[in-house]
DNA sequence: GCCGTTTTCGGCCCGACTGTTTTCAGTCG
């Protein structure tokens, strides 16, 4: 039997939280699964294979106990405490559970009093109205779980927007809160704030002179479709995009406490306040209780917070639970990378495959944008949309981009050349070797097996030529999954051979990934982030990949193009070949 | 079920909201 991945694993763990919540164990076993859920999704090796070797209990929330239930499920294909339980309780109930304002305990009781098993028949007893015969419903509980039922998920909901969607809508609402007279401070909370890949809306936390003159400001912006009724303490809105915002206004002396409790992560601020607990202190958005004093300490500034708590300031990017509050309390947090760190990008095309500005043109956008260096990197021969480079046309490419000069930047000669499905690429090796950077990707051929396009990437990874593979999984965003491809066998063959990995700071890709790109720089890869600008406009999106770098704890060190093209030139694995 | 600078047992974040209730359990973020 193939061991189960990760995310089977995690799935798993997660429907027998489900199931254990549904049996009315003590919630705090039903946290443990949950947790260690979320640490074998995280994990960046196959959780299964720890587990026969012992060391599953390495990872933070799993003990002997699930690391048996792991052992199980690989070699029996279940837990055999779920299998109890799924013949107690009908799958429709997990369903029922999950609908808001239901929970265990009420959908237990309907299924055990009523017998509604699944949402069909919740609606029929809803219908009937035997629901509000129930002792602790009434008729409002009925009308919430029709009403539930209505606007149930139906699978292909949209749910979360990406984050440069949300953020292009949000900075703009914060600037025009900003100049406002009653507005004082306006930040960004939430997992905007984090720089998740998606979020599901905004949180503004804001402090003015006058707070509800602010809150009728900000119902009566342009962007906003709709708006609740303001108060002091803050307004929600609906934007014409659909986001949805929540703006708080909060004393200044409290800000700070506001601020750290809605950027987040929950995970992170469960486990801070643990933390807190243990020396004596409740952490809340309100402000810190000292528990030998009675006195509460407000914080404008989250600094204020985490220096209570004996703890550098965590920034926003770390706070997932990931370690972050381990490291802060010794001292040992990274110093992350930052967007000005970046010297150069090394990948970039223009309208000779299928960008839309010239060599020129994209020189000038990207030294406005900070950068050094350029590379590029038009698609290669048969990249298949009709603006394919043959190899006579990159040999002129390539002339042309070393005859064009624009102040203020080098620009390189690269080129984004296929995998081909077998792992060879789609110029000759005498041609690549005149080429100042090489950046190989997959993009065609997506649905391989896992070994197979494991084996494919590693064979162009081990080509002497490339210097880095782009978007190393293909994903798209909330649009379409990575291709099935073994990382931690890219990782590997990356680290064995020097070769780069990218990741690709479009918003709709951030591709590796934050828990590969850590995995990779842990095991010795180096990174670069570039843009794939395709447009002069293009190099904004740079902002991702750093965020996306900073999320998998990266320092500069870890970031190739954070050093000086003539720096760069020698750490590419030919460089380091022609001196070995 | 996990975990330990209050260690191998006894804790486990904090507060708001809702509906049904008259002091609170369940749910949510």
């Amino acid at each position: 039997m193939a061991e189960p991945t990760n995310r089977e694993i995690a799935a798993a763990l997660d429907e027998l939280g489900d199931l254990s919540e549904l049996d009315g164990a003590i919630v705090h076993r039903v946290v443990a699964y949950r947790n260690a859920a979320k640490a074998v999704r995280e994990a960046p090796t196959s959780v299964a294979a720890l587990a026969h070797q012992g060391r599953a209990t390495e990872l933070p929330g799993i003990g002997r106990t699930i690391q048996e239930k792991v052992v199980a499920l690989s070699d029996e294909g279940a837990i055999p405490a779920a299998v109890k339980l799924r013949a107690k309780f009908p799958p429709g109930l997990l369903e029922i559970m999950r609908l808001p304002g239901l929970g265990p305990k009420r959908a237990r009781r309907l299924f055990e009093e009523l017998g509604v098993d699944s949402p069909a028949a919740l609606r029929e007893a809803a219908e009937t109205h035997r629901i509000q015969q129930l002792k602790g419903f009434g008729a409002k509980a009925e009308a919430t779980i029709l009403r539930s039922l209505e606007t149930r998920p139906t699978g292909n909901s949209p749910a979360r927007d990406v984050l440069d969607h949300a953020l292009e809508v949000g900075e703009r609402l914060v600037a025009q809160l900003r100049a406002h007279p009653a507005a004082e401070q306006v930040e960004i909370a939430g997992s905007a704030r984090r720089m998740t890949e998606t979020v599901k809306d905004l949180d503004l936390i804001a402090t003015a002179a006058d707070p509800l003159a602010l809150a009728h400001a900000a119902a009566g912006l342009d962007l906003v479709e709709a708006a609740q009724t303001p108060r002091s303490a803050g307004v929600r809105l609906r934007l014409h995009t659909g986001l949805a915002v929540d703006l708080r206004i909060v004393a200044p002396d409290q800000f700070g406490n506001l601020l750290q409790h809605l950027t987040g992560s929950k995970q992170h601020n469960m486990a801070l306040r643990e933390m807190a607990v243990r020396k004596g202190l409740h952490v809340s958005e309100y402000g810190v209780l000292e528990d030998s004093t009675g006195v509460t300490h407000r914080c404008a500034t989250e600094a204020e917070i985490y220096g209570l708590l004996g703890l550098e300031y965590i920034e926003p990017e770390l706070r997932e639970n990931r370690g972050e509050l381990e490291a802060a309390a010794a001292g040992e947090l990274p110093e992350l990378v930052a967007r000005g760190d970046l010297r150069g990008d090394l990948h970039c095309h223009t309208d000779a495959s299928d960008g839309t500005a010239s060599i020129a043109e994209m020189a000038r956008a990207a030294r406005d944008a900070g950068y050094e260096y350029l590379a590029i990197t038009d698609h290669s021969a048969t990249f298949g949309f009709g603006d394919q480079i043959a190899p006579d046309r990159l040999r002129e490419q390539i002339e042309a981009v070393h005859a064009t000069e624009i102040e203020g930047i080098q620009l390189l000669a690269g080129s984004e050349v296929n995998i081909l499905p077998d792992g060879s690429l789609d110029y000759d090796d005498e041609l690549l070797q005149e080429l100042d950077w090489v950046v190989a990707s997959v993009h065609s051929s997506f649905r391989m097996s896992a070994e197979a396009m494991t084996e494919r990437i590693v064979r162009a990874i081990e080509h002497p030529l490339v210097d880095a593979i782009g978007h190393p999984t293909g994903r798209k965003i909330e649009r379409r999954p990575p291709y099935e491809v073994e990382l931690e066998g890219v990782i590997e063959a990356a680290a064995r051979t020097g070769t780069m990995l990218e990741i690709n700071a479009n918003p709709d890709r951030r591709d590796l990934g934050e828990l590969h790109a850590r995995a990779a720089a842990a095991a010795g890869v180096m990174l670069v982030i570039d843009t794939d600008a395709h447009r002069v406009g293009g190099f904004g999106v740079a902002r991702y990949g750093v965020a996306t770098a900073r999320r998998a704890w990266l320092t500069a060190a870890h970031v190739a193009n954070t050093r000086p093209w003539s720096e760069l030139q020698a750490m590419r694995k030919r460089a380091r070949a022609a001196h070995g």
